[in-house]
RNA sequence: GGGCCGUUAGCUUAGUUGGUAGAGCAGGGGACUCUUAAUCCCAAGGUCGAAGGUUCGAAUCCUUCACGGCCCA
C-alpha cells in the first residue's frame, strides 16, 4: 500500500503541500502560545454582552479548528479547547490582505492561536473579532466528520484520540472518571487512610482467585507475576502498623474480555484495623454516594435501569438470596455436599442453566452467579459466602461453612468485595492447604501457598476490615457507560 | 470456545431478484463581510475487510480467515 492511499489520499497530499508552504513562510510548530485565555471562562465573563456589541480590551485564545465558514471577505473559524468552543470573527479589513489570505490554508484539525476583542454577532454568537492569529500546529489528516462525529466503535477504541477530539460525550466520561477517582481518594484521605504503592511485579501472585500474567526478570533470572491483587502486601502494611491503608492501581488478570472485563483494570483496595465487614459495608455505601455526587447525583441510569444509590443499601445473606430466587437452601442439612446441592439443582429443574461444579463452594458460586446475580439491579450487599471460595475471610461465628464477607452488586455487576480479614495464622495456613489441594485437583485459579505472608501474619495482625472495589465498573455505573471499554482510554483489543 | 450481526471513499452512509457502486461531510477550483450541519456552481475521490469458490457476470450467493459488536459458555 503506498503512502498516499494509506494516509487518506488527496487530502493528505494537499495538506502535506500546505505544510511545505507554511514551513517556507515560517515556524509552523511554535513552542507556546502565552498568555492564553480559556474559552469556557470567556463565555461566562461575556454572557451579558449584547448582540452587535464589542467589548473593550483584548483576549488571546488557542485551540483546534473544528469549523471554518468562508464568506468572501469574512471568515468564521471555530476554535475548541478543553473548556469549550469559540467562534473567531475574521475580517479582511481587520487582518489585511496577507493574513486574511493565509486563512485559506488553515484546515479543520489545525491548531490556531488568535488575539482580538470579544464581540457578539448580530445573530447572537459570542465571538472574538480577531486582529491577529497564528498557526500553532498543522493537521495532516482529515478529522472525523463534524456532524455525526466518530461512531465506528472499533475506531473509537483503536484511535481514542479521534474519539476524544470528535465526541464530547466520550471526553466527558474520562473527565468524570478523574473526578470519581479524586472523590474516592478524598473520601479515604479524609478518614485518615494512607495511600501506598506496592509491587506490580510479584514473585508470587495472590490475594484473589485468578490466572496471572507471567513475565521474566533477566538479571534476577526468575519469573515474576503481574499482580492480580494488592491484598497480601496491604495486609503486611496493616501488620506493620499502618492502621488505615489503601492502594488504587492496576491489577492484571489473564482471563477473558467482556463488557465488564479488561485484562488490566483499576482496583481500589482498603484495609482498616479494628473494624469488621459491617463497618466496611457502611463505608462502601458512603464512598459510592460521595463519588456519585462528584459527577451528578445519586440517581443514575445504566443499561436502561434507573438506579438509586442512596444509602443505606439492603443487606442479604447469600443463603437467603439463593433461597428466595431458587427455593434451594444452601445452608440446609440436606445440602451439605456438592452431590446434595446438585440433586437439589436438578430437582428444581435448574441443571439446564447452572453449570455443575466440582465442589460445594464452587457450586454455590455458580448457582448464585446464574440465578441471583443478574437480578441484583439496585445496590445490594450479598453477605456470608462459602468458606471454600473465600480463603482470606473469617468464618462466621454461627456457621463455619460461611465467612464474614460481602459483595456489593449494582446492575447485576459485582463492584465490591470485602471481608472481616482472616488474621489467625493457623487458620490461614489451613486455607492455603485447601487451596493447594484445589490446585492439585486442577483448579488453575486456586491460591498458592505464601509462606512469607504467613510469617508476617505470625507476628500478629490486628482484626481488620478489607475491601476491593472495581473502579472501572464504578465509573461505568456513574457515567452510564455500557461497556468497560468506554471507561478505559486504551482498552485491550486484538491485532 | 459457541451462536447471531456487522466491515462500501478520510468520516457518516445508500446500494432492489447477482448486471462492475450513489450521496452528504471533509478535501480541490470558483462566488459570497453575520455564518454557525452556512449556502450556491464545477470537478475529483472506491482493488466494496482479506483470500478462495460458484457464475457469462459478484458489494450482493458459498467457504475459510481477520477485526469489531451483541448474546451465550
Amino acid at each position: 500500500m503506498d503512502e498516499q492511499s494509506e494516509h487518506g489520499g488527496d487530502v493528505f497530499a494537499e495538506r502535506r503541500a500546505k505544510l511545505a508552504a507554511w514551513r517556507a513562510a515560517g515556524d509552523v510548530y511554535p513552542t507556546e502560545y502565552q498568555p492564553r485565555d480559556e474559552i469556557g471562562p470567556l463565555h461566562e465573563a461575556y454572557a451579558a454582552l449584547e448582540a452587535g456589541q464589542d467589548s473593550a480590551g483584548s483576549q488571546r485564545v488557542a485551540g483546534r479548528v473544528v469549523a471554518r465558514r468562508v464568506h468572501g471577505k469574512l471568515t468564521f473559524v471555530v476554535l475548541k479547547d478543553l473548556s469549550g468552543e469559540l467562534q473567531l470573527f475574521c475580517q479582511l479589513d481587520m487582518l489585511g490582505d496577507e493574513r486574511y489570505a493565509a486563512l485559506e490554508h488553515v484546515d479543520l484539525g489545525d491548531f490556531v492561536g488568535a488575539e482580538g476583542r470579544m464581540m457578539r454577532t448580530r445573530r447572537g454568537e459570542l465571538s472574538l473579532r480577531i486582529t491577529s492569529w497564528q498557526l500553532l500546529s498543522k493537521s495532516l489528516r482529515p478529522m472525523p466528520e463534524k456532524y455525526h462525529g466518530l461512531t465506528s466503535v472499533e475506531t473509537r477504541y483503536r484511535k481514542r484520540y479521534l474519539d476524544l477530539a470528535a465526541n464530547d460525550d466520550s471526553r466527558d466520561v474520562f473527565i468524570k472518571r478523574a473526578r470519581i477517582v479524586a472523590a474516592v481518594r478524598h473520601f479515604l484521605d479524609d478518614r485518615g487512610f494512607v495511600e501506598v504503592e506496592t509491587p506490580v511485579l510479584q514473585p508470587l501472585y495472590g490475594g484473589a482467585l485468578a490466572k496471572p500474567f507471567i513475565t521474566h526478570h533477566n538479571e534476577l533470572e526468575r519469573d515474576l507475576y503481574l499482580r492480580i491483587a494488592t491484598e497480601l502486601y496491604l495486609k503486611r502494611c496493616i501488620i506493620g502498623g499502618i492502621d488505615r491503608v489503601y492502594e488504587m492501581g492496576k491489577d492484571f488478570r489473564n482471563e477473558g474480555v467482556s463488557f465488564k472485563h479488561n485484562p488490566e483494570f483499576t482496583m481500589l483496595e482498603t484495609y482498616e484495623a479494628y473494624v469488621d465487614y459491617n463497618h466496611v459495608m457502611t463505608m462502601v455505601e458512603e464512598m459510592t454516594a460521595e463519588a456519585a455526587r462528584a459527577v451528578g447525583g445519586l440517581k443514575v441510569t445504566f443499561r436502561e435501569h434507573e438506579i438509586d444509590l442512596t444509602p443505606p443499601w439492603p443487606r442479604l445473606t447469600m443463603r437467603k438470596a439463593i433461597e428466595s430466587e431458587t427455593g434451594i437452601d444452601i445452608g440446609a442439612d440436606d445440602a451439605r455436599t456438592v452431590a446434595d446441592l446438585q440433586a437439589a439443582i436438578k430437582a428444581k429443574g435448574l441443571d439446564e442453566t447452572v453449570p455443575l461444579a466440582p465442589a460445594w463452594g464452587a457450586q454455590v458460586d455458580d448457582l448464585f452467579s446464574e440465578c441471583v446475580e443478574p437480578k441484583l439491579i439496585q445496590p445490594v450487599f450479598i453477605t456470608e459466602h462459602p468458606l471454600e471460595t473465600s480463603p482470606f475471610a473469617k468464618k462466621t461465628p454461627h456457621d463455619p461453612r460461611f465467612v464474614e464477607r460481602f459483595e456489593g452488586f449494582i446492575a447485576g455487576m459485582e463492584l465490591s468485595n470485602a471481608f472481616s480479614e482472616l488474621n489467625d495464622p493457623d487458620d490461614q495456613r489451613e486455607r492455603f492447604m485447601q487451596q493447594m489441594q484445589d490446585l492439585a485437583d486442577g483448579d488453575e485459579t486456586a491460591h498458592r501457598l505464601d509462606e512469607d505472608f504467613l510469617e508476617a501474619m505470625e507476628y500478629g495482625m490486628p482484626p481488620t476490615g478489607g475491601l476491593g472495589m472495581g473502579i472501572d465498573r464504578l465509573v461505568m455505573i456513574l457515567t452510564g457507560a455500557p461497556s468497560i471499554r468506554d471507561v478505559i482510554l486504551f482498552p485491550a483489543l486484538r491485532g
